[in-house]
DNA sequence: CAAAAATTGTGAACTAGTTCATAGTTCGCT
DNA sequence: AGCGAACTATGAACTAGTTCACAATTTTTG
């Protein structure tokens, strides 16, 4: 289990062991709240089965999601560093697996192993590179572009194709580009008929490699 | 001089020497280029004065600014994580003094003292914070809101005033907000007739901090 | 399996923001 | 001081995207 969690590969067995016994794991269903911007964080989590989505949300129930996890991947550690409140909240998009571990834990296993903050500074460096991307595509691509990039960086390969399966639904990618969910059907229904993509039940999978984005 | 640079605060004397040694400084004009969105990468930059932005910008000259620096502040640190090419670029908003530190040498340091790394860290932290919030904004909120936030944020204490000053034109902040320079314009016209801010000659007073954010 | 809930699809009216065009100002420079 | 370049200002036409309204389909749940 503790194996599973790629930022604590090299601890030694009693190590894991120290953090292991600090874990508690959480079952969420879909939909379900795992934390929420705004409120004091005490605590670092790690998805061990199904994905969530990080997302920030306006008075009026307009969400954009700003990521979305997957099994492996952890969340909640910038308030470790800055002791804000939570920046953003994450919510499970199908049933989840959580650990969590308290800050205060995980600070002892940084302190122990190197390498356990190197892959911290990998992870929050290969986000800030997400967000920044992310930023340049909201400011200067029109929705159609940003649906296209949407459906590249989300799809999977299976069997020999590209496919952006569950749990994703037209309303999750609106939030995800920046654009309301109408907009997202009419770019879906131009795309399938250019024949960049085909849309069966809840899957969309790319024939084209090439999607119309433009600048 | 490496007294100055926050990261390397914790260094004793010969360290600083050490990695002093390995420093270039370079001054660079307003508009100058210091490094570019795509370039590989093998050097971190420290600002020792001046100001500069990271931006990103598009074929059509389209550009959006991620963020700004303030001396004292490092960049171009995301390549040494991932191997990738730059992610943005960055140019100087004014004349500037900038120290450059090749990643073997920033490796080193890092390796000696745990506190740069903390301090690595906690910068990563603040700026995936930041970015995170800035998609946000981009998302949710319309122009004129996302103009008076922009004004909040880099506004400066000068003599019991909020003051947004040199070097930011209205292209720049139209840059900051992912909006047309024209759109920057009828907003600060509206805020000035109702009173919200001044404008002078190239530097904007916030009058009232409760400038109309809304979502 | 039937009812309820969520998701998808689409037209029509509207609006926020862009783009274009053009004039006036301020800045920087020799 | 004077000239060109960059910046500011503003109206008008246009357009991309939103919002609303409603129907059809799919999914979930008792």
């Amino acid at each position: 289990m503790l194996n599973g969690i790629p930022l604590f590969g090299d601890l030694n067995a009693s190590q894991l062991d120290s953090i292991g016994a600090q874990l508690a794991m959480r079952v969420y269903e879909k939909g379900d709240v795992i934390l929420r911007q705004g409120d004091i964080a005490d605590s670092l989590f790690i998805i061990v089965s199904g994905q969530a989505k990080v997302y920030m949300s306006d008075d009026n129930h307009r969400e954009v999601i700003i990521s979305t996890l997957l099994p492996g991947e952890f969340f909640g550690e910038v308030p470790l560093f800055d002791n804000e409140p939570r920046s953003a909240s994450v919510a499970a998009l199908d049933r989840c697996h959580v650990q969590s571990l308290s800050y205060k834990a995980f600070k002892k296993a940084v302190d122990r192993s190197p390498d356990i903050a190197r892959r911290l500074m990998v992870t929050l460096a290969a986000r800030l590179r997400h967000a920044d991307r992310q930023i340049g595509t909201l400011a200067l691509m029109n929705i159609s572009s940003r649906v296209s990039r949407a459906l590249l960086e989300l799809a999977i390969m299976s069997n020999g194709q590209r496919v952006v399966g569950e749990p994703f639904t037209q309303k999750d990618l609106a939030g995800m580009v920046g654009a309301s969910r109408e907009m997202v059907n009419r770019t879906l229904r131009d795309l399938t008929e250019q024949g960049f993509i085909a849309v069966h039940r809840k899957s969309i999978t790319i024939l084209n490699e090439n999607l119309p984005i433009s600048f």
